[in-house]
DNA sequence: CTGTTAGCGCCTTCAA
DNA sequence: TTGAAGGCGCTAACAG
């Protein structure tokens, strides 16, 4: 079933069909009404392909992340999913599991006209090999990126907000403050960790340690922790990269019978809803996950509708929400 | 830049550099040498959209979700999307938000060619005017679905872990045990309460309650209990049809002092790696998220590629695991 | 082994 | 207000 028989059968040229199936005027009401009652009787569907390669443009956006098993991700994505939908844009997903070539796989479907940009909330930014795949074509990172670096984003203040929460740690009367950091090289990792020093040197802490978490899974923030308790000099607070970790963090304190927060203050990272009911509740840095996504989304359609404009960087704010873990 | 500049380049014909392209035999070395050393020359890339309306096959997989925000989803879909990445395959994501109109609009996708088959993890068996959409387009519904139904389908027993579940309790001297059940309109829902019902009659136990959660987030597992907690005679003992909903019991139980696992047990449904994690840990139904993505996609392969074949219907097996909650 | 040719289904100028 | 015709970029017969 095509254009063309839809044209046959109503008595009318494809150019006619063309014009009712978009809308667009100047054709008779009798004549789109025969059209549309064609249409209807024969359940035709238009060949969106066709129509793609036609038109070149694919209204389809590539999403691109690590891990969508990370809460965070999720959550962003839906906002993403979202706006974008709300622009009659349709997702593609790829989940990377920060494999390089993955990526490379999934960045061709750029120059193969099968989106028409792509949303990334994988650490590429250092990876010359994908950001050569990406060329000019629309672009935008989100909750990651550096906005005096090329390319546009939409980040977080990451840097200040944990320079603020260590602050306020050591206003609390915390001396040894940790931070269990996720990949090192992810450019928020980095922000996180300079914003975690600058506190420290600020308030002339000589304690400080970092330790890095191999995966966001909660296992991970107890393996984190099992290390930092080693130390000769454990902390008494610490700041997870995620909330997922702080989760493992919770877990093993309790297990190792170190009381949260009298001993231990732990606070984590993103803002999810389940941190609330965490047993001591858990306080949290509060990422804007959902507006991450949707103003990604945002940026990235105004790149593709003017390519030539001015990169646009964004940054969003976190928000300290303190609970009674910390 | 096309195929056909390519082929000016190199000075053969676009037969042959499709032919190079598509790593067909019968080419000369040296001619393919010669037209792989001008495709790298002028870094050109195939258009994809072409290739999807020429062959007629776009390799792209729909996933439709009502919220990538559930993790027993995002868990899901990751096996998917592995499984599809491994034969090739691209994924399309749809968050429905269980928005009928939603789930129409991004079915015309298949009819539209833009996919060549689609996963569903929503309750859309029981809507025609869905149904009709994907007509005889290939379609397995993931998670979901009545083996003895039409349409090809990877579940899970939920009917017997449920009874089974029950079953257990009730031998450890559990006497009034709750379901905390989420949308009644998924028949795996429909399944697991058939399940509790036929356990406690089993038991010949008369004491039976279902609240339902409005929503998948913890707060809705919070908001069940309170009403089960004003119950005249309140329950010893909940399932839940997911952890998130656990999590929102345990904490709600651990405000309200009800102890648990001494005066209620609590036993989540997904196994999700966290659970094990609150306090107390959380005993739960595990399913085996991971291979129900990876056999619904090859079930959907194989349905693309034998459109005749009989359908298949997979049930895969749930796994009680007993921790300190219950 | 390679080239010519005919579409896939649609949109869109240009004429009528 | 409508139709005819060309072409988006590619693949796959069919010839040679």
């Amino acid at each position: 079933m095509s254009i063309e028989k839809v044209a046959r059968l109503a008595g009318v040229s494809t150019a006619t069909v063309s014009r009712v199936l978009n809308n667009h005027p100047g054709v008779r009401a009798t004549t789109r009404e025969k059209v549309l009652a064609v249409i209807a009787e024969c359940h035709y569907q238009p060949n969106l392909l066709a129509r793609q390669l036609r038109t070149s443009q694919s209204r389809m956006l590539m999403v691109l992340v690590s891990n969508i098993t990370n809460p965070f991700c999720s959550r962003v994505v839906r906002g993403i999913e979202a706006e974008a939908e709300a622009n009659g844009y349709h997702i593609l997903l790829c989940n990377s599991e920060s494999q390089t070539e993955r990526e490379a796989a999934y960045l061709s479907l750029l120059s193969g006209k099968v989106v028409d940009g792509v949303i990334t909330m994988d650490a590429i930014s250092n990876l010359p090999s994908l950001r050569q795949l990406i060329g000019d074509y629309p672009w935008v990172q989100c909750a990651e990126g550096d906005p005096n670096d090329q390319g546009a984003s939409v980040t977080v203040n990451n840097y200040e907000a944990v320079m603020a929460t260590v602050a306020t740690l050591i206003e609390r009367g915390r001396q040894r403050i940790a931070l269990i950091n996720g990949d090192p090289r992810y450019l928020f990792s980095q922000q996180r960790e300079a914003g975690y020093r600058k506190a420290l040197d600020d308030a002339n802490l000589a304690w400080s340690h970092i330790e890095y978490a191999h995966d966001v899974e909660c296992q991970a923030g107890s393996e984190a922790l099992e290390r930092l308790l080693a130390l000769p000099t454990p902390p008494d607070a610490i700041i997870t990269v995620s909330d997922v970790l702080a989760v493992g963090v919770l877990h093993t304190a309790r297990e190792r019978g170190v009381a949260v927060p009298e001993s231990l203050a732990v606070i984590g990272f993103d803002g999810l809803p389940w941190g609330a009911m965490m047993s001591p509740p858990l306080s949290t840095i509060e990422q804007p996950m959902h507006q991450l996504g949707v103003r990604s989304v945002q940026l990235l359609l105004a790149r593709i509708r003017q390519p030539h404009a001015p990169l646009q960087h964004e940054q969003l704010r976190c928000r300290l929400v303190t609970r009674a873990s910390g």
